[in-house]
Formats: C-alpha cells, structure tokens, sequence
DNA sequence: GTGGTCTAGACCACA
DNA sequence: GTGGTCTAGACCACG
C-alpha cells in the first residue's frame, strides 16, 4: 500500500479519509463495490475490525451502502457525493487559510497571493 | 509537554519547518539565542543529536549562526528571513492549488472557492 | 587491513577527501558503484553512521548519486568531476605557497625552488 | 597549547617538527634559550621523559645545544639553521610534487599549473 | 557550559 | 540487500 499509520488520528479516520479522497477523485464510482472487509484489512495492514468500523462509519455518513451478502458499494446518491466533494474543499481551504494567518497575513494579502500564484503559473 | 511527532516526514525536517514558523511569525527575531542542542533535546523530547542535525541543516542554510562554546543564533541577516518568509508561503499555496486541482477544481474555482469562504468568514 | 585516521580533522571529511582522489586519478569512474555504506565501514575500520555521513556529504556535492535501495554511485556528470580535479589542484598549490611563505620565500623564490627540484629530480 | 598529539608519528618527533617551525621561521632565535625540560612537558601536555628524548635528538641534529646547569639553547650556528630551512623547503616541495603527480600532472603541468596561481596572486 | 564528532545498535522504506 | 533516521551515550575542542 505504500503509506502507514503514523498519525495520532484513529486509524479508522486515517481510512475513512482515504476512501473519501478516493471517491471526491472518481477513483471510486458511485455504484462501485469496495473491497471485501477481510481484503481491505489485507490491503491496509491492518486488523479487520478497523475496516468493519471504517465501513460502519461510512455507512452512517451515507457514503456507502452494505448489503448483506453482497458486499459495500459506494452510494448512488450523487447529492451524497457532491457534498463529500464540498465538505473536503471547505476543510483545504480552511486549513490553508489558518496556515497562511500563521505566517501573519491578512485576508486581503492572502487572496492576492493566490491570485499572483495563479498567474504565474498560466504562462 | 512538548508535542509528538507524527507524520512520516523525519523528525529533525519537522522541527526544522517548526524553526521556520517561529522565525517566520516573529516568535524567534534576528541574533535570537536559540536553546542549547541539549536543552532543545529535552524541550521536544527527542534525541540530542537529531538537534544537532537540525542546528546543522538550518547553518547549511544560513537561517542560523553557531558559534561554538557560545551557542546558535538567528542570523542577523534579514535578507535570509525575507526569502524564508515569501519561501514558505509559496510552498503553502502551490500545496493548496494542488491539492484543489486534485479534487478537480480549475484556476478560477480555486479563486472563487477561497473569495467565498473569506467572505463568509468575515461575517 | 584498512589505514586508521591521524589528523584531527574529521574521519568523515577524512574519507571524502580520499574518495575526491579516488574519483580525480580515474580509480573511480563516472557512474561506478561505491561499497555499500556497511561495506565501506568495513573496509574503513570505522561505523556505518560515519560512511552514511560521508555519502550524503558527497551526495550534496553532487560528487555521487544514490538510489534507494540500490546503492551509492559517482555521478555521470564529467563537469562535476571536472571541477573537483581543478579544485583539488587549485587547494593544494593555494596550501603549498602558504606553506613556502610561512618559510619566508617570496613568489619568485618558490618558483625557482620548484623548478630546481624538478630538474634533479629528471636526472 | 591548542592542539594535541593525534597521530601515528612518535610525538617526540612531532615536537621536533614543531621547534624545527619555530626556528626557521624565526619564532625561536639563535642562541634564545628554550623552556626547561619540566616546563616544556607541561606545556605540551606530555611526559618528561618524552621532552627529554626531544632534546636529545635536536642535540644530536646540532640544532640546540645543552649546557649543564644552564639549560638548552638554540645552537648559534648559522650554517646549520640554514641547512635546517632547505631541508624543510625540501621536504614541503617532495611533498607537493608528490600530491600533484598523485592527481595525474607531469613535471612541467605542475610547474605551469604553479605559475598560473602565482600570476593569479599578483593581481 | 557550548557545538561537533563518533560509536553501537536499532528500526524503517524501498526494491 | 540498499540507503536513511533515530536513540543512547561517549569524548573532543573551544570559550
């Protein structure tokens, strides 16, 4: 898989993360069947009970539908998705507005210094 | 206390970025004494040398000075303290457009998103 | 059997400076694989830390290249290679006329002294 | 005194080189009278015995000499203080030669190589 | 007291 | 197997 565990965050968030950025991304399609709780924990490297709570997790959030018998699929509800979608972009830019009050600029200066960026980078 | 260490990132990185942030907002000023390798050690829990590491790494690029049986110093240089500053806010926002565009935002989403969230901020 | 280090300068920048010989007198050639920091530890009678210091000082001088996994190599750039020759050469004479004026002889008696050598030495 | 005794060379004879320094470049004068042999082992952090041994052998080069009661003293022969500077020319020059050759130059490279730096300096 | 080097031995990621 | 990081504890030079 690459990546570990190393946060003090619940791994099962670390997951519930992942699996969302996955979704957001369209790696994962509405509809799609995720990986088996045991392969998942495979996958992951870690225990299966962590993967049962991620899928739990993600269930009461309505990201993904179980059904018994047949597996975990992402939800088909595209409103689900897109506020997923919202939800992740709000948190980025909330988390990179604190950082750059942390170096001490202002909103305006904060908004300025995206736009230069951005500019640049067109040519 | 002093905090832990997560990410997977090497400890003497971390504290080094940790450096910069102090500096960066002023908390550190110019031909500041920074603690004694070993004193700094126990601040954040960690092994003398990694300190040492980290004192090295930061003279390699000229954000300190150390003057041996006296100890290490903030550069008195502001030009260093300057590019350090407008260095770390680059690298915030190329993060930033980075992770948005991975979430599949254009340009100009990017800029709308943040012009909205600081507007409902100000609120 | 291994050579031990005299000087009080650094066994690391003691062993850099062989490796810099090695690489300008073509016993080392571009692109060739070093030992392996243990190996080298080894051969050098000295810890592994001490080698790993040493290859990522040389690395830094863009002298060698390392590959995860693989190993430590001296890099396929001639110019680099190029430069430490004259460097070398450029620190050894710079050391030598220090020297001879620390003796009290004056530019044009160094060179005359060197010319007198070399010509008894041709006999 | 600053430094130590690191290596491999007999300190007896690393202190030989040291007051044979001190005398060519006229920090010693003919006829001055060296530190007593107590005075000198404190001094160079080392046994009596070891100045002793010093002593003798400088005796033995005709380059102090001992008067009973009295103490050692640089010998007040001209002739053999110069041999003394010539023998050290000597020895820094084979040792040049030597390392330039070890780089790969020939006689006449290392000698236009010597020219070029000196013109250099001029400037 | 300060920073700097070194050893010993451990664990990690990558391939 | 490779290089990279970290800890523990030692010794050094400098001031």
């Amino acid at each position: 898989m690459g990546e570990k565990f190393h946060s003090s965050k619940p791994i099962y968030l670390q997951i519930i993360d992942k699996i969302h950025y996955q979704i957001v991304r369209g790696e994962l399609r509405k509809g799609e069947k995720l990986p088996s709780v045991r392969e998942m924990a495979i996958q992951m490297g870690v225990n299966p009970n962590t993967i049962q709570r991620t899928y739990t997790e993600l269930e009461r959030m309505n990201v993904v539908e179980t059904r018994r018998g047949q597996g975990t699929f992402v939800t088909e509800n595209q409103m689900v998705i897109a506020d997923l979608t919202s939800q992740l972009q709000h948190s980025m830019i909330e988390q990179f507005v604190w950082n750059m009050k942390e170096l001490g600029l202002q909103a305006h200066e904060i908004k300025r210094a995206l736009e230069t960026y951005l500019e640049e980078e067109k040519k």
